[in-house]
DNA sequence: GGTAAGCCTGTACCTGGGTACCGGGTGCAA
DNA sequence: TTGCACCCGGTACCCAGGTACAGGCTTACC
């Protein structure tokens, strides 16, 4: 009774079914015990784990990056691993945002330069190709 | 002599030559004349055409996005449409940018809470899961 | 006319994060 | 015991934007 079938936890967490296997494959989830036709029995936990990876994704981390922090984690090292990958993170996080500010000044250009064509733009100074 | 082989416009466009056969079966760039034996005569114009669709790419614009661009533009049409186009996508990177933030926020918190460990964290209040 | 570099088509592969389909086996309840 | 939902493994496919490879032909230069 203290165990769960894929469907349930796929519910429970809010994936898809398949993403479970998936995860497994990636090494994100532990293989789980399996019932005597080989149907995988799943301790309640795995929908915590499953949760923990989705915030892990949403703030940036790959797949790749959330299996080596549940990782390094699990083997009980009290490593400060964690806040040194966040703070990475966010150095790569503050590169993408400069990126995304420059492509935003270029656009704003465009538009106020009035640019009217990519291949032939009759504005002055176009902005596009510099 | 006015027109260039497929290796001499991936080059000066720096650009890998397969790039074009891609871009062509994409509809970005038109099918060239052929040489006699089979092989790709381009026009120079192509060279800056190319330049323009990665200034595009940088700006964010997808491929389908800048074929639609260059198509519109072609036509002759005096629209206004690269600039609407151009304030769409200055909404699109506003958007990503918040999300960004949103995420670094978070980070930022993980960081200063002292988080130790995706799965197990000691830290009170953690922002992880949130 | 020989030879090497370059180009041709078609097809397969790559990254990242899944999702879908297929044919068949299981689990559980009535 | 039968019916049906669910699950199994394996494989293929999706997005975007390319890149690579194989086997064969063309072009250019000496």
């Amino acid at each position: 009774m203290t165990h769960l079938r894929s469907g349930q936890v796929a519910e429970q967490a809010g994936v898809n079914p398949q993403t479970l296997r998936y995860y497994e494959r990636r090494g994100l989830i532990a293989e789980p015990p399996r019932s005597p036709g080989g149907h995988r029995a799943y301790p309640p936990e795995t929908v915590d784990l499953l949760i923990v990876i989705k915030a892990a994704q949403r703030l940036g981390f790959t797949l790749e990056e959330v299996a080596e922090l549940i990782d390094t984690g699990r083997r009980g090292h009290p490593t400060p691993d964690l806040r040194a990958r966040a703070k990475a993170k966010i150095a790569e996080v503050d590169a993408r945002i400069a990126d995304l500010m420059t492509i935003r000044t270029t656009l704003n250009q465009v538009v106020t330069a009035g640019c009217d064509s990519l291949t032939d733009c009759t504005c002055p100074d176009c902005p596009m190709v510099t």
